[in-house]
DNA sequence: CACGTCACG
DNA sequence: ACGTACGTGACGTGT
């Protein structure tokens, strides 16, 4: 045996349970965390394809218990009932299966990993853990991989680690994790830790220091916090124990030889009884348990991983690469490169059966130079993944790239096929060579191996011109829009925090006053006592936890007692504070501008997603809020030039919908709000009262996002009835409207997925569910995705278009954000009344829509102004 | 780490 | 009869 796989059972299982709601047969046999267990197992088996197979267990008096031990619960968290019942089944299903179990009296899951793995290393086998528990990482090396597993809404996510993956997600050694939980502690395994060091603080003295011992043999480094210093003094005692604790076993006598794990042939009729009897039809199938010959979970051959031909001779170099070019077909380009510009490169190209490396080490600086500028040319097609980080890395060295064709990292979003390289291959059908030490060349070989496929994908699926026109571009100028961040005025910021911390201060003694005493205000919980018990208010909302304190419940509350607008007010304000000013100050780099992240792939409906800081979220709805957009501001000698599509989202519902009325409303330029109220009030458009135009206004929002009459009550402050008849009347009078919301609602039942108009590809499983929850959700997003889709769509288009043409015109002007439906241009000054025209006709000319789309711009030297 | 809250489109 | 609008990200609290 080459390969054996060795699963944390009681980590998965309790994965399993959590990541999927509760199932159970009509006799009341709870199934969930079962289904999700061997749903989990057999994709790892799948993309793993060990030759072995041992899934442990550990006994920790962990069984059933009675409903008279209720006041366990009160405690500690306790292993519910509803998963405890499941795995006494899921260890007979497992035996049925001819699957090996490993479980020791008195021994912890991790032990028998870290032992199993260790005699797996000593016979030369690559053992691969599987497990969704970090404490495990320090068993990797030397052979023994981990395959860490995740559950994010409902979706289960692995990672696999070696020590190469640990030290870039962790930038520690796999062993020294033993160090930094001696530090930290981990109270669900009762290891103390030093008291007051967190995660973050042990992190960065094991990074700086390597072990708990050379921490304590440095105590008196200068660089040493003196208040981590004296708790490191003090936890001496505790850090030792921990280290102890925290260390995993790796000698015990499991008992159970590794020739033993190998997988045998299910049991097909005890295995289909017992599934059958749990009504687990999905998994009866996919073993192909009818058939009894056929054995879905026997491993199959797996692809062999190339070797890497180094090349190294400069002429030879030269020579394979205009070959390259020349072939035709794309290549697949991987590589490594320092964050320090003195570290060398090295670059792996492939073809399909070899793949080539090209290391900087090797070569002259000016053969380099000479072998670099012909890898990035235009006439070499390349196929990468994530295209946009590939920018970056060339950007650091002061280099471009040209001639990407394809990217794998893209194609996998528009295609939903997951995040990950190997998952997108799982999703796709493709048979990647198993993943090893040899990351580059792995990765190398997988792209080459994945483009056709994805292209196909893409083609089938009408995207081609998504991807190509529209995407794929988009990622240089996102890459470009990073680099040049957005100028803000640190001192303005602080003076304005500084206004803030005032009155913060100020606000809080006038609500502890009013409340009789002091409390922390920001706590929900403290807050709900406090206004709910204390001052007897009327409870409205409640929440899971406690009583609900958000904007809408206090409002209602505010004519009940003065207390109340203060606390709003403070809540605005520590929301300035802490969110915007704190927040923003930390990020500002050193050439004294902002550079978030733009993410391309974040998002279900296509949209672009800010963080680190989020720049699409800076308050401008309150006067107060919208002050921030002052401290943004142009660079010297340059302005802003802000453009924001009008009422994009309608203007594509009135296309879509092809509603006679609305894209009427449209062509003749009216306020489409005052013109729905005028048609759902039954007056004339000029005697429309402000309080009809916001009603009207508040249903158009509704419409695009699904509406319910109780929502919009809620929303408009009416009663439901009310609502109702508004939102009927709206649809008697936008009848399109109406047929696009059954349409819609139809197509995405009979296809299991709604687009929008470049073919962005939405899938929603819950439309078909019985669920009514589920299925009213899907239904309102099959709505609308589309329309906000097609908006996202719409302003990406108009983003490339934009770009091109500044650089065409060879203006220096350049895009620095996007916020949804608002692009913002920094330009020099003299450039400023030009760019504000292209930038209006590139962004209504981004598509052609049924009405006419429209832009409108400003310029200024600070956002505020631009936006004015 | 989950939750509540709130900022934006 | 159901429970209640789409999509994001950041912060603070508390388990």
């Amino acid at each position: 045996m080459k390969k054996i796989m060795i699963i944390d059972g009681n980590s998965i299982v309790s994965r399993a349970f959590y990541g999927i709601r509760l199932l159970s047969t009509k006799d009341g046999i709870y199934t969930n965390a079962l289904v999700g267990f061997f749903n989990i197992l057999l994709k790892i088996l799948d993309e793993e394809k060990p030759d072995g197979l041992c899934v442990c267990f550990d006994l920790k008096g962990k069984t059933f218990r009675h409903e008279f031990y209720e006041e366990y619960k009160a405690g500690r968290k306790e292993t519910p009932n509803e998963l405890l019942m499941q795995i006494p089944l899921l260890k007979e299903i497992l035996d049925a299966m001819g699957i090996a179990r490993c479980e020791q009296e008195g021994f912890e899951a991790d032990d028998l990993l870290g032992s199993i793995s260790r005699a797996c290393e000593q016979e030369g086998v690559t053992a691969v853990l599987v497990t969704g528990d970090r404490d495990s990482m320090q068993l990797v090396g030397n052979g023994t991989l981990l395959r860490y597993i995740s559950t994010r809404g409902g979706k289960t996510e692995t990672t696999l680690y070696d020590e190469w993956k640990i030290q870039l997600d962790f930038g520690i050694e796999p062993h020294q994790f033993v160090d930094v939980k001696a530090l930290m502690g981990d109270p669900s395994d009762n290891i103390p830790g030093v008291p007051g060091i967190g995660g973050k603080t042990a992190f960065a003295l094991i990074q700086q220091y390597g072990s708990l011992e050379n921490i304590y043999a440095n105590l008196d480094a200068p660089d040493m916090k003196a208040g981590v210093r004296q708790k490191l003094i003090n936890g001496k005692e505790k850090a030792e124990l921990s280290y102890r604790l925290a260390k995993i076993n790796r000698d015990l006598e499991f008992g159970c030889p590794i020739s033993q794990m190998k997988i045998s042939p299910p049991d097909n009729d005890k295995l289909y009884a017992i599934l059958s009897r749990l009504e687990m039809k999905s998994l009866i199938a996919r073993l192909g348990l009818s058939e009894p010959s056929t054995n879905a979970i026997a491993a199959t051959p797996t692809l062999p991983l190339p070797e890497a031909e180094p090349v190294m001779e400069y002429e030879k170099a030269l020579s394979l690469l205009t070959a390259l070019s020349e072939m035709g077909k794309p290549v697949a380009l991987a590589g490594t490169w320092g964050d320090n510009s003195d570290q060398k490169a090295q670059w792996m190209l492939s073809h399909g059966e070899k793949v080539y490396s090209f290391s900087e080490a090797d070569f002259s600086q000016e053969e380099w130079a000479k072998l670099d500028e012909v890898i990035f040319s235009e006439c070499l097609k390349k196929i990468v993944f994530d295209v946009k980080g590939l920018y970056h890395v060339r950007k650091r060295k002061g280099k471009d790239a040209f001639g990407i064709v394809f990217d794998i990292m893209l194609a996998g979003y528009l295609l939903n096929l997951g995040q990950e390289l190997s998952d997108i291959a799982t999703s796709a059908d493709v048979t990647l060579p198993k993943k090893a030490e040899k990351a580059l060349i792995w990765e190398c070989a997988s792209l080459v191996l994945l483009e056709a496929p994805l292209r196909a994908l893409l083609e089938e699926q009408d995207m081609v011109a998504l991807f190509e026109e529209i995407e794929l571009p988009l990622a240089r100028v996102m890459a470009d829009m990073e680099v040049l961040g957005f100028g803000i005025d640190k001192q303005a910021l602080a003076a304005f925090g500084d206004e803030l911390a005032e009155g913060i201060a100020k606000t809080e003694a006038e609500i502890f006053a009013l409340a009789g005493h002091e409390f922390n205000i920001q706590s929900p919980k403290q807050l709900g006592t406090v206004l709910f018990e204390e001052l007897g208010l009327p409870v409205g909302k409640k929440t899971k936890t406690g009583y609900s304190t958000n904007v809408d419940v206090l409002n209602r509350l505010a004519p009940y007692h003065a207390i109340i607008p203060k606390i709003l007010e403070f809540r605005s304000l520590t929301k300035l504070k802490s969110t915007y000013v704190d927040g923003l100050l930390k990020q500002i780099a050193k050439d004294g501008r902002i550079h978030s992240s733009l993410n391309q792939t974040g998002t279900v409906t296509g949209r672009i997603s800010s963080s680190e800081p989020n720049l699409q979220n800076i308050p401008v709805r309150s006067e107060l809020g919208s002050r921030l957009r002052e401290m943004f501001c142009a660079g010297e000698g340059k302005v802003l030039i802000d453009a924001d599509y009008s009422q994009i989202e309608l203007r594509v519902l009135a296309h879509i919908a092809d509603d006679r009325r609305m894209k009427e409303a449209f062509l003749n330029n009216e306020d489409i709000h005052s013109t729905t109220a005028a048609l759902v009030f039954d007056v004339p458009q000029s005697e429309v009262t402000y309080e009809q135009r916001s009603r009207a206004k508040a249903v158009n929002f509704g419409i695009v996002y699904g509406i319910s009459d109780f929502s919009l009550a809620e929303d408009i402050g009416a009663s439901r009835k009310e609502a109702r008849w508004i939102i009927d009347r709206y649809l008697d009078k936008y009848e399109g409207v109406k047929a696009y919301m059954a349409d819609i609602v139809q197509y995405a039942k009979e296809h299991g997925y709604v687009t929008t108009l470049w073919n962005r590809r939405r899938y929603l499983p819950d439309i078909q569910s019985r669920n009514f929850n589920l299925r009213s959700a899907a239904e309102r997003t099959a709505l609308n995705t589309p329309i906000q889709g097609t908006a996202a769509d719409i302003i990406k288009m108009a983003m490339v278009r934009v770009a091109q043409r500044l650089e065409a015109e060879n203006l220096s002007a350049r895009l620095i954000l996007q916020v949804h439906d608002e692009l913002i241009v920094e330009a020099p000054e003299q450039e400023a009344e030009r760019v504000k025209k292209l930038l209006t006709e590139e962004m209504e000319a981004a598509m052609q829509l049924s009405v006419r789309l429209v832009a409108e711009s400003g310029v200024g030297k600070t956002w505020a102004e631009a936006k004015g």
